[in-house]
DNA sequence: TTAGGGTTAG
């Protein structure tokens, strides 16, 4: 009987929606007429139980236990003892006596179950049930009752809105319609949380007109459970509308609507309310200021956020954990960690969110370290108990942001250990950190193990395969998510767009602009940022303005991502043209618009106006220069050949110099040909350490132009010595969407012998039209002829002759390099594109150059 | 009251 009770139950609320729709269909001319019959519309009892009971009764019918105050069972009752008995029950919420006596009652009873049953006895069962918390056994004696009162529906509904499944509220409420039971002033705020809780706003709506019909939506209980729906549901518009309808507004009301703002961003009319509701005389009241913070939090409204803290510490709130909590993740959030911090120290009492706000503040403000030794503090501090999972993810993403996989994988064993990796979140964050310590193959196992993933799982695994370099594996992961029928989102596109601008892949970039489109993500500024990198990336910067213009918002990134893309185009003019029109709009630059504004100025050659902006960046808008800056202006000054000057602007930088700001010295040597300044430079670089390959092989090449063999295989020495590996070159090209790679030297191309057969006819041609190898981009002191053999095979020639015998003659050549492009090879492309009378394209690390009719856009200046 | 994958430069 139970169980057939439980499966119909079970299947009500599975067909909770189709009842829904069939029972809001009511009407109050019907609930008369239904009220008549409700008897026999109720469910009676199945035959089964009776048989059971009678059973049950014939083994022990030994008499009527009843039990004192100090509940023990003494001497015989009578059926008119039970409901006395229950009360006491409930009064002290015994569940062991009040199941006694339910058990009792079953056993000795028959009465009530041949037809003439106590049903008063059955509903105070079920009271006693719903006191002690037993909502299942509480719902098997309410099933029994052929007509319960309002209020114990009333009960039932309550239950079910507090405790989940929120479904079944809105069943039970259904049901207790069809019965013909009349809903009172109670059953509303009970059976429209539980329609907050789903988020069910079409039931609330049919709900609210049953409230009206009554007359019961001017009670304040029913007009606030009727605006805190409307409101959690976002509908803001229908919220204000009971809100300002209401005669009388309590405190709650005024929290229901303030809370309404909170949750959807509008931060502006919560202000409001917040200032009217004191106007009204309303105190707000700790739960006001819990409700407020995290949309203050959300609008970085640092000086709101203050005026609260003030108010809570007036009011005496700031003490609460819940309110301190609050705080502390404001000013978190709004950049004030000290403030935060300070709150959370001086809070007395701190919960697992408190911590967990406070670690995470760390983490918003790229304060890794001091996240995870509050991370340790707390697991000391707290040993009794484990790790709040918020807390572990907070101290997860330290490490992640840290690259730090020794603290990864001991935080990753806590997590193991509290057994939260079944949590998706923790395993996706636990994912993330993996795949972005660059143990991308550990991480791969761990996503493929891993049961269920989500949308999250695939951008994670994205995302860390396009920051370790493999933007085919990302493009790969993407089909796969495609195959598992999960749909991407925005964040998706924002991990793969980076992948097709790394691989120069116009086709796959495309696709993703055109599945932006169709899903509607083109009207979000952060894909529309990234579709203006791709393009600028894929070589198309027309393409890549065309995005800017039509965009309807645009933040600092759009504008800096546009100034770039001008800028490794070598169209520096055009960059600065876009700054001064971003000086126009009032946003405010920031350090990433100079330091692509002074790449762009050095890519050009203007190294006027890179000096003039640089100067202003400081006295016009107050940015301090970084240690990036001044790597941009050694870069501008040294490139122009403007060594000396460069090497005094290393003197008076406003911060340490680094490593970086000595190799851009070190290159400009190169280019300039200043074997002494290199030698500082290196000298300089080498004891700053740790070394990059890149700088041994310019200084060995700086001693092999100089004609300084003996010097120049010493470094290559102490390279090799030292563990340092030169870093392959590879080129790649895109011919029919199939991206083709080659490294220095490579034969594995199934079209490896045309290929080479290609380049030599090219290069027999380029050199009647008068090209030679350069000399000095060898590291050694060998023949000519086999320097020159050495260079044939440098990936981007390989690329350029697979791509001419691939491609039509009208088409144009785009090649990508992982490294600066070498001089012999820019030399040649620009013979190749006289020959072959093709325009080439070449986008290495730095910069593009577009080759046509023998000349370089670059000015061969890079 | 806390929380997972995401866009620009270097």
């Amino acid at each position: 009987m139970q169980k057939d009770n439980n499966t119909c139950n079970k299947k009500k609320t599975e067909n909770n929606t189709e009842k829904r729709n069939s029972c809001f269909s009511w009407r109050e001319n019907e609930l008369r007429t239904r009220r008549s019959t409700s008897a026999q519309r109720r469910p009676q009892p199945q035959q089964k139980h009776i048989e059971m009971m009678h059973c049950l009764t014939r083994f022990s019918r030994v008499g009527h236990p009843v039990f004192t105050s100090r509940c023990r069972l003494l001497h015989a009752i009578t059926i008119d003892k039970y409901p006395e008995l229950l009360e006491h029950c409930i009064q002290t919420k015994s569940l062991k006596h009040g199941k006694m006596i339910h058990q009792h009652l079953l056993k000795n009873d028959s009465n009530y179950y041949n037809g003439n049953r106590n049903y008063f006895v059955l509903e105070k069962i079920t009271r006693f049930y719903l006191i002690c918390d037993r909502l299942g056994l509480a719902r098997n004696v309410f099933d029994e009752i052929p007509e319960p009162t309002v209020i114990l529906w009333n009960l039932m509904i309550r239950a079910y809105a507090w405790n989940g499944p929120f479904e079944a509220s809105l069943d039970l409420y259904s049901q207790m319609l069809v019965s013909g039971v009349i809903p009172s002033k109670y059953t509303f705020p009970f059976v429209l949380k539980a329609c907050s809780g789903l988020s069910a706003i079409e039931p609330g709506k049919m709900i609210h007109s049953h409230a009206l019909r009554l007359g019961l939506d001017s009670d304040v209980y029913v007009s606030t459970a009727l605006l805190d729906l409307y409101a959690k549901c976002g509908d803001l518009a229908r919220a204000e509308n009971v809100f300002y309808g209401m005669q009388c507004r309590d405190i709650v009301a005024w929290n229901a609507m303030i809370a309404g703002f909170s949750a959807h961003g509008f931060f502006d009319d919560m202000m409001r309310l917040f200032g009217d509701m004191q106007e009204a005389g309303i105190s707000p009241n700790s739960s006001t200021i819990v409700t407020m913070l995290p949309a203050v939090a959300q609008a970085s409204g640092l000086s709101h956020g203050k005026e609260i803290h003030g108010y809570s510490v007036r009011r005496g709130f700031s003490k609460a954990v819940m309110v301190g909590t609050g705080l502390v993740d404001m000013y978190g959030k709004c950049g004030c960690i000290s403030y935060a911090r300070t709150i959370f120290d001086l809070l007395g009492v701190k919960n697992e969110v408190t911590w967990s706000a406070m670690i995470g503040a760390y983490v918003a403000s790229d304060q890794m370290r001091e996240a995870l030794i509050l991370f340790d503090h707390m697991l000391l501090e707290e040993s009794s108990r484990s790790p709040p999972l918020v807390a572990l993810c907070c101290a997860l993403r330290a490490c992640t942001k840290l690259i730090d996989l020794t603290n990864g994988r001991r935080i990753h064993g806590c997590i193991l250990k509290s057994g939260f990796l079944s949590d998706l979140m923790v395993s996706n964050t636990s994912l993330s950190m993996y795949a972005k310590c660059g143990i991308l193959d550990d991480a791969a196992m761990f996503f493929q193990e891993m049961n269920p993933v989500d949308r999250v799982s695939y951008g994670a695994m994205i995302s860390g395969c396009v920051q370790n370099g493999n933007s085919l594996q990302a493009l790969d992961t993407f089909r796969k998510m495609q195959l598992s029928g999960i749909d991407p989102d925005e964040a998706t596109m924002l991990a793969l767009l980076p992948a097709c601008s790394h691989l120069a892949s116009l086709k796959y970039g495309a696709c993703t602009h055109g599945y932006s489109v169709i899903r509607g993500f083109v009207a979000d500024t952060s894909i529309c940022n990234a579709l203006i990198d791709m393009y600028a990336k894929c070589g198309k910067v027309k393409t890549a303005r065309e995005v800017f213009n039509r965009m309807h918002k645009r933040d600092i990134i759009s504008w800096n991502s546009m100034i770039a893309g001008y800028g490794i185009h070598g169209l520096g003019s055009d960059a600065l043209a876009l700054f001064g029109e971003l000086r126009n709009t009032g946003l405010m630059p920031d350090g990433i618009t100079f330091i692509s504004l002074l790449i762009a100025c050095t890519h050009s050659g203007l190294v006027a106006e890179g000096k003039y902006w640089f100067d202003s960046m400081v006295r016009e808008f107050q940015i301090i220069p970084r240690v990036d800056h001044c790597i941009c202006m050694v870069d501008l000054l040294g490139r122009a050949g403007l060594l000396r000057e460069a090497r005094s602007f290393i003197d008076k930088m406003p911060c340490m110099p680094n490593v970086h700001v000595w190799s851009a010295l070190l290159a400009a040597c190169k280019i300039h040909k200043d074997v002494e300044l290199a030698e500082e430079a290196a000298k300089r670089i080498h004891s700053l350490g740790p070394e990059s390959s890149g700088n041994f092989v310019l200084l060995s090449n700086i001693y092999s132009c100089a004609g300084r063999w003996e010097d120049a295989a010493s470094i290559r020495i102490t390279q090799s010595n030292q563990g340092f590996k030169k870093r392959p070159g590879c080129s790649w090209v895109e011919i029919n969407g199939v991206i083709h790679a080659f490294t220095g030297g490579d034969n594995s191309h199934p079209q490896s012998e045309q290929i080479y057969k290609k380049l030599k006819e090219l290069l027999t041609e380029t050199k009647k039209l008068g090209y030679e190898a350069v000399p000095g981009v060898v590291f050694q002191d060998v023949e000519e002829e086999e320097k020159e053999h050495i260079l044939v095979y440098h990936s981007e020639k390989l690329a350029i002759a697979f791509a001419t015998i691939s491609l039509s003659p009208s088409q144009p050549i785009f090649v990508t390099k992982n490294l600066r492009v070498c001089g012999d090879c820019h030399d040649v492309i620009k013979y190749i594109t006289l020959v072959t009378k093709r325009e080439i394209t070449v986008r290495d690390t730095s910069r593009f150059h577009h080759f046509k009719d023998g000349v370089c856009s670059c000015g061969d200046f890079w």
